[in-house]
RNA sequence: GCCCACGUAGCUCAGCAGGUAGAGCACUUCCUUGGUAAGGAAGAGGUCACCGGUUCAAAUCCGGUCGUGGGCUCCA
């Protein structure tokens, strides 16, 4: 039969290996790191044998995101089976490959240990020398789960009752069998550059009312340079760290004596939260938005009537008041809807956007509490906009456009998802599919993707969530944008329309950072504690040569202030090289050197902390260099919002 | 909340075959007045997270509590 291989067409054998097929076109070299080969949508073992339908193969090399993938799939595997060499009675679960590597879930009745991990790797080296083949066989469900439960793999089993398939493929390295879908690298000497790195609980099946399983996660690569390369990045990203770096640059500080999850806001660190604060009110106001303000606790019955009582108590704090209960706010919505409902709202007045930096306490579970990421008092930059429903959509186009401008400014990728209907919700069909359009046609008017995550809504309303990542590369929530039909209802939100009717407005919830807090550990991470300019708390800083430049570093600074500048002076009894590297440590964009030569042309050496040197400089002329640097970004949101104008 | 690991000076860490603590940086004082990433000397600073147990003796071994870290579940 006549096959096109990797462009080339080719004359194979019926039946033939896809190996073989695949070696008569491709160089030694090119086939050297073929894992698998892909026909049309299928990807195949390159032991199996090429599909009579099959006119066009194609090799996947180690190095392509699909060929990582299997990579680290087979890396997993091998790990199973060394675990299982190592450790017989040990039951292994499931061991997927997931970004940058692989884990294994397994069910041991002792902890793995460190030292375990290293017999573990060793163990998996050993079969990695022998070089196995993947083997592959496929047995109808019966015989596999037969199979299955003679060795005594109940995870295995569960999961083979629970595909519902009539055949499953087993593979196997001699020995040791897992059920998997494949497909693998050929052999075990394929695999050659994994570490493996840490030990966790995960529960089976993600339930946490089931077993705890023990976890093993694993790092697996093409080649030993790129495995190197990985490690690097990771050892890299530690020193970003934005605990690491909050302590270093002297910004926040957590202590136990006060709370896991409590914040402690040091002067640089409060700085720049006013002026990221400060940014947000700005463009808020520009944007239509109104400020308002709530207290921090509201009696308990109205949280009881808004249902939070019911579904978020957990996660809520108590207090007392003359014998009265009181819920610790741990959302904004309740006083920004009694503001509404303070008098009687016009279809005129609509939409209503209210904003907040709001102040919530959450009572969130001691084993999350990380940094500033997840915390338990935090700040949000909290906005509900009630509108008419024919406002819906165009308002959410204003609050993504906004989320996305705000993202450009700070450099962020984001990714976003859709959540719609879960099973238990409320509201009529007509309200969902018309909120959940509203946010599908938003994101597309601007050409931005998204995933859908079917039945993840709220029970109130669909919603947006965007997904931006911290150093190493882990997700988190920021922005959120929900849609809510239930708290009007709940609280009889009202405006009255044309008609002269009583309708009921749609509320969105909203927050474009999410958590100051959160943003700005994520922002420490992504400067690498090197702030912009205009969000850097200290812009510049005077560095004296010897103590007679003293009276001359206080005109400068003065100068500087009176400019806007935010400055300090070190005129400690040190050398220059000491304070220029502590101000560089600092991240201090900055630094402003003044000896007697400065003194003489009236002028400052500027020195920047990355990057070219600007040298002597006027004092008129630093200040309008540090000045340029440090505007505050700007951004137009490019669509007109709706004005109720029109009657 | 759950699993595992860890918890020594403000920070980074050493000490741990059990014999009541040490370095570097930071801090204070003195000397040094020195041009772009660390000048020198001296000093101060720790009930070794906390509580119990084993022991003649515990920072070191064991148990518990609290906290932190990596994950899981949950989430801004």
């Amino acid at each position: 039969m006549q096959v096109e291989i990797a462009g080339q067409a080719v004359e194979v054998l019926e039946g033939a290996k896809c190996a073989d097929a695949l070696s008569q076109a491709l160089s030694k070299k090119q086939f050297k790191k073929t894992v698998v080969c892909r026909c049309g949508d299928a990807l195949l073992d390159l032991s199996a044998s090429l599909p009579e339908t099959c006119t066009t193969l194609e090799p996947v090399f180690a190095d392509s995101e699909e060929g990582l993938d299997v990579v680290r799939h087979s890396t997993a595997h091998l790990m199973a089976e060394a675990v299982k060499n190592l450790f017989p009675e040990v039951k292994v679960a499931i061991g997927p490959s997931i970004e940058n590597g692989f884990y294994y879930d397994f069910d041991y009745d002792r902890p793995f240990t460190p030292e375990d991990l290293e017999a573990i790797e060793a163990e998996m080296n050993r079969l990695v020398g022998a070089d196995k083949d993947f083997s592959c066989r496929v047995l109808s469900s019966a015989e596999a789960r037969k199979e299955f439960k003679g060795q005594g793999e109940d995870y295995k089993v569960e999961l083979i009752d629970d595909l519902g398939a009539e055949t499953v493929s087993i593979y196997g390295q001699g020995g040791f069998t897992d059920l998997c879908r494949g497909p693998h690298v050929p052999r075990t000497g394929f695999l050659h550059s994994f570490k493996l790195l840490s030990v966790a609980g995960a529960y089976w099946r993600g339930d946490e009312k089931r077993k705890q399983l023990q976890r093993i996660y694993g790092t697996a690569w093409s080649s030993p340079k790129e495995l190197k390369k990985y490690l690097d990045r990771l050892e890299e990203a530690k020193k970003r760290d934005h605990r690491k770096l909050g302590t270093r640059l002297d910004l926040f500080s957590i202590h136990e004596e006060v709370g896991g999850g409590m914040i402690l806001w040091h002067p640089k660190g409060a700085l720049v939260r006013a002026i990221l604060e400060d940014f947000e009110r700005k463009e808020h106001l520009r944007r239509g938005y109104d400020f308002v303000q709530g207290p921090l606790i509201l009696k308990r019955d109205l949280w009881e009537r808004s249902g939070h009582y019911d579904n978020y108590r957990e996660n809520m704090y108590f207090t007392e008041v003359d014998e009265t209960s009181y819920g610790i706010k741990p959302m904004n919505c309740l006083s920004h809807m009694l503001i509404y409902k303070s008098r009687i709202r016009s279809y005129r007045d609509l939409p209503q956007r209210y904003f907040e930096l709001g102040v919530v306490h959450r009572h969130e579970k001691s084993g999350v509490l990380h940094g500033l990421m997840r915390v338990r008092s935090f700040t949000q930059d909290d906005a509900h906009i009630l509108c008419r429903p024919d406002q819906l959509q165009d308002e959410i186009v204003g609050v993504v456009n906004f989320v996305k401008d705000i993202m450009d400014i700070f450099g962020f990728e984001f990714e976003a998802e859709i959540s719609t209907r879960p099973e238990k919700s409320i509201g009529s069909d007509e309200d969902w599919d018309r909120a959940t359009d509203s946010l599908k046609n938003a994101m597309d008017s601007m050409g931005m993707p998204y995933d859908i995550n079917e039945g993840d809504g709220a029970f109130y309303g669909p919603k947006i969530d965007i997904v931006i990542k911290d150093a190493l590369e882990r997700k988190w929530q920021c922005a959120t944008i929900q849609c809510d039909f239930t708290l009007p209802e709940r609280f009889d939100l009202v405006y009255v329309g044309e008609d002269g009717d009583r309708h009921r407005p749609v509320m969105i919830h909203r927050v474009i950072l999410g958590s100051i807090e959160r943003f700005l550990g994520i922002l420490i991470e992504h400067y690498s504690g090197a702030f912009p300019v205009w969000l850097a708390p200290v812009q510049a800083r005077v560095l004296t040569i010897t103590d007679s430049q003293n009276e001359y570093a206080g005109k400068v600074l003065q100068f500087m202030r009176e400019k806007g500048i935010r400055v300090e002076a070190d005129i400690r009894n040190e050398k220059l090289g000491y304070k220029v590297r502590e101000a560089q440590l600092e991240k201090i964009p900055y630094m402003l050197v003044v000896g007697d030569s400065e003194i003489e042309a009236k002028g400052v050496n500027v020195r920047w902390r990355d990057g070219d040197d600007p040298g002597l400089l006027s004092l008129e002329k630093a200040a309008e260099l540090i000045l340029a640097g440090a505007q505050e970004p700007f951004k137009l949101g490019g669509i007109s919002y709706s004005f109720s104008t029109t009657a």
